[in-house]
Parts: structure tokens; sequence; C-alpha cells
DNA sequence: ACATGTGTTGAT
DNA sequence: TCAACACATGTG
């Protein structure tokens, strides 16, 4: 639901608010007229609050915490990060100050795949660093190069490959066929060391050792999936550790199985991960054996509910740990 | 000094 | 989940 629809700005009236709440205590003439002037204009808009200096804030609330979007100059401002958070945060059910996102416009269809295919944190980073619209406009040119021209800018981009679910040309880095232990209890995948270096590099502290770092990676589906990613001394190895077993777990990874890295050929270099499509004989032989497409059938038991709801899939404890470190900026690099 | 963002509370 | 309010903290 669109709050415009219902009680938009011009129908709203800045009117109460507790003045008179004020006034009727009021016994003298200094002290109501000092309350008032000190008092902050409340806001027409969902998710803005008034700032001392005559701006505004932008914050959304997530499991009891507050979510702070930044400020602006102007209370619209305010309201179109705040409908941005809202939509990345809460999907379809969010409810939004202006005219929400539609899958049927095209523009808004381009938006909604940029919304999603970055993190929370990236895009409250966004929002706060009044980035949003410069990335998105990014976003939507890479797009359009993506699909428009067959030539120069993806030549290793034929139609019909998947890539194009995400809609952004990549460069390949590099696979990795993956061992038992990197699908095994270790929770971790070693990165070998000659690719971590050359695309992965690590920041190095002030004593000489590696800083670990978070980073984003999304998928075929256009899925975003958060890694801790470090060096271990002990082993000499670059890894990536924390919600890399969730990885293992809902692309059903194997020993053998290959997982292959992509960066973003566009101005954004972002990454991209997935494991490498079996041979269709085997998902045929999986057919066969069980009569059903158990692909299809394993997602739709997890998630309970259809394909806009894969995020539910991901809704664990353990996620919410994850997701409890994104909601704080600082953090964004782990230390 | 001033802007930004958090601690906290009470309401819905 | 939400915004109001006070004020601590960040920043140039």
């Amino acid at each position: 639901m669109c709050i415009e629809e219902v009680c938009g700005p011009a129908a709203l009236q800045r009117m109460g608010s507790g003045a008179s709440t004020v006034i009727d205590l009021d016994h003298g003439d200094g002290a109501a007229t000092e309350a008032e002037s000190r008092k902050l204009p409340s806001s027409q808009y969902k998710g803005v609050v008034p700032q001392p200096n005559g701006r505004w804030g932008a914050q959304i609330y997530e499991r009891h915490t507050r979510v702070w979007l930044g400020t602006f100059a102007d209370e619209a401002s305010a309201a179109r990060a705040y409908d941005a958070a809202a939509q990345r945060f809460r999907g379809r059910d969010a409810v939004t100050n202006f005219r929400p996102l539609s899958e049927s416009d095209p523009s808004d269809a381009a938006e909604l795949r940029f919304l999603h295919s970055r993190s929370k944190a990236e895009v409250v980073d966004m929002l706060r660093k009044h980035t949003y619209l410069d990335e998105l406009h990014q976003s939507k040119r890479a797009f359009s190069a993506a699909t428009t021209s067959s030539g120069a800018a993806s030549p290793s981009l034929g139609s019909g490959s998947p890539h194009e679910l995400t809609g952004v040309a990549r460069e390949h880095l590099f696979d990795k066929a993956v061992t038992p232990s990197d699908v095994g209890k270790l929770n971790r995948l070693v990165i070998p060391k000659q690719y971590a270096e050359r695309h992965f590099p690590l920041e190095t502290s002030g004593t000489g050792a590696l800083n670990g770092m978070l980073i984003n990676f999304v998928d075929n589906s256009g899925k975003t999936w958060r890694f801790r990613y470090s060096y271990w001394n002990s082993s000499q190895s670059y890894v990536l550790t924390k919600g890399w077993s969730r990885f293992v777990k809902e692309k059903c990874l194997k020993a053998g199985d290959v997982v292959e890295f992509y960066r973003s050929a566009g101005p954004d270099k972002r990454l991209f991960i997935d494991r490498k499509q079996r041979l269709v004989a085997a998902a045929r032989h999986v057919v066969r054996l069980f009569g059903v497409n158990l692909v299809a059938e394993h997602h739709v038991s997890i998630n309970g509910k259809r394909s806009r709801d894969v995020e539910v899939v991901t809704a664990t404890p353990q996620l919410f740990k994850k997701q409890q470190v994104a909601r704080n900026l600082n953090n964004l690099r782990a230390t």
C-alpha cells in the first residue's frame, strides 16, 4: 500500500503535533513559547525524522533496532531514501511513501534487480552517501550495454548465457573444483593462492598482518552472498569462511563440483559466484531416479512458498547474526 | 561549532 | 515497529 494514495502530502495537515498541549499547560508567557520554538516539526513521511538543523533524517527499523539511512536536505529526499530501503528490506510487503516499484514497469524492474542484487548493507551505504541514484544509473547503463551489444562490450556472452539473468557483463576470474574439505565440516573454501593474490588482494595492517574482510558476491539468480575472506597463517591459505557453509548447503555443492568466480566488466566492479552447471545427463539421472525434478521440489519445500521468497531460505538464526553485523556499517570491514 | 547519529522511551 | 526527544559523538 502506498501512503501517498491515502494521505499524501497534499492531504496531510501539519497541525496539532502536541503544540496545543503545551499551550494548555502554559501558565506564564515564556515557557510555552520557548518549548514551542524548540519543538521540531514532525514529518508527514514514514521513516523520516526532523533534525535540529532543519534537515531531515531517514531511518528504518528491523528486528527492534533502528537502521539509520542518513540525513537529507528535504523531507521528500529522505522519504525516497526510506522507500528504497523499505523495498530492499521488506520486498513486496514494503509500505512506501511514494508509488512502490512495480515488476511490470521495465524501469522499475531494473531498479528492483539493482536493489536485490545488493546486500542490505550496501543499499544503506549508498543511501547514506547519497550515491544511490548514481549507482542505479550506472547499473542501468551496464545492463543496456550487456543486453543490446553483442559485440565488444561482452564478447564472451552470447544470447542464452546464464549471466543474462543478472543483466551484467562479467569477466571470468577463475574456477575452482571444490575439494572434500571445501564442502565438509570445516566451513571454509580455500582460494588458490595464485588467484587470491591476483583477484582478491587483502589489505595489510600496520603490523604486517593481512586484514580479513567481508566480500559480497551475487549468484546467477541475483541473490547476494556475503562471505568473510581472510588469510590463515597456520595453513598459509586464503579462505572464504563465514557464510560459505550456507552457500554449500543451498547450492548442494559436492566434492568435485566447480565454482566459478566473475567480476563485473562494467563501471561497478562487483563480484559474482556460482556453481558451474552440472551436465544435463546428470540431471536426467536424478529425474529418472526419483521421478520428479528434485531441484525444483527441494526449492519449494524449503521455502514453503514460491520463488519470490527465496530469501526466506536464508532466514535462519545464523543469518540474523549476519544481518546484525551488516546493520553496523562501521563493521563492513571485519576485524 | 555545528551536523550527524544514537540512547532511550512511550505509543501503536 | 515506529517516531519524539535529549544529547553524545563525529567532523571540518
